[in-house]
DNA sequence: ATGACGGTGTGGCACCGA
């Protein structure tokens, strides 16, 4: 079984690359993120054709997350309990997965543009709330996935340039403390179970010939639950779809799970 | 260097992302 998270940036400019790319990976669960279109324009009938159910949450113009699989979806939140926003961030859903049922939370993490910012202020905020609905969802499952952009870079290595952005978006001591809370809670980061090669990134900058040159950061990730990780057997960046013409800035991320006999 | 590049909106550019 392999679940996967791609930021598409942009699912109306996207779409036909996200239909090839489940065509040669074709995964059983997809998280999408930063949609940027309403529900009312989402391509359920495209996603349907390709053999898909789908959860979706979006807004116009920013944000939006969808959960795509291919066994049926429920249960599924909207944004975070008791976190009032009015933007679409989180979808989380239970899929009834190969390996039984599979709660999964699909979050576009705030960006949080600059230190001391209202924006940082904000991501700060949301990340409580994040914390929260991570601890609650886990008392009730445990088999747990978290996943999608979470616009952290966890660790030196998973910047191009850890010096150089110190303290800088991504890379703040304040972000990264946040992301090693989930870690608290029994989740582990599934790229880092495995052998990888160096600067290993899922986003590069469309300025500056970003991926020809591999300036990235490794903000996308897959967090597993502790009774999930074992059967974890491999997580990797697919950067192919970076290659594409009008390529999003993002890579999919993908996490292939062993579904035991 | 507040710029590059790319997406969106109702625009003649500004705002946002990372």
């Amino acid at each position: 079984m392999r679940i996967a998270t791609w930021n598409v940036n942009s699912l109306a400019v996207r779409l036909p690359q996200v239909l090839d790319w489940l065509n040669t990976s074709p995964v059983d669960v997809l998280c999408l993120q930063e949609l940027k279109l309403s529900d009312d324009k989402f391509p359920l009938a495209e996603v349907q054709a390709a053999g898909y159910h789908a959860a979706f949450f979006g807004q116009k113009t920013y944000n939006g997350v969808a959960l795509l699989s291919r066994s049926p979806v429920h249960e599924v939140v909207h944004n975070l309990p008791g976190f009032a926003d009015d933007q679409a961030r989180v979808i989380t859903a239970t899929v009834d997965a190969p390996l039984g049922d599979v709660r999964v939370i699909n979050g576009y993490f705030v960006n949080g543009q600059a230190p001391g910012s209202d924006k940082f202020a904000y991501k700060m905020a949301w990340l409580d709330a994040m914390q929260a609905h991570v601890r609650a969802e886990l008392a009730r499952s445990p088999r747990l996935v978290l996943l999608g952009d979470f616009n952290i870079a966890p660790e030196d290595r998973d910047s191009h340039d850890p010096e150089g952005l110190r303290d800088t978006i991504h890379h703040t001591v304040e972000e990264r403390q946040h992301f090693q809370s989930l870690l608290a809670h029994g989740l582990h980061d599934a790229f880092r179970l495995f052998d990888q090669p160096e600067k290993s990134f899922s986003w590069w900058d469309y300025r500056e010939f970003g991926f020809r040159r591999n300036r990235g950061l490794r903000i996308d990730h897959i967090l597993v639950s502790e009774a999930l990780r074992p059967m974890v057997v491999a997580c990797d960046v697919d950067r192919a779809p970076r290659k594409n013409e009008r390529p999003s800035d993002h890579a999919p991320v993908i996490a292939t799970f062993h579904v035991p006999q």
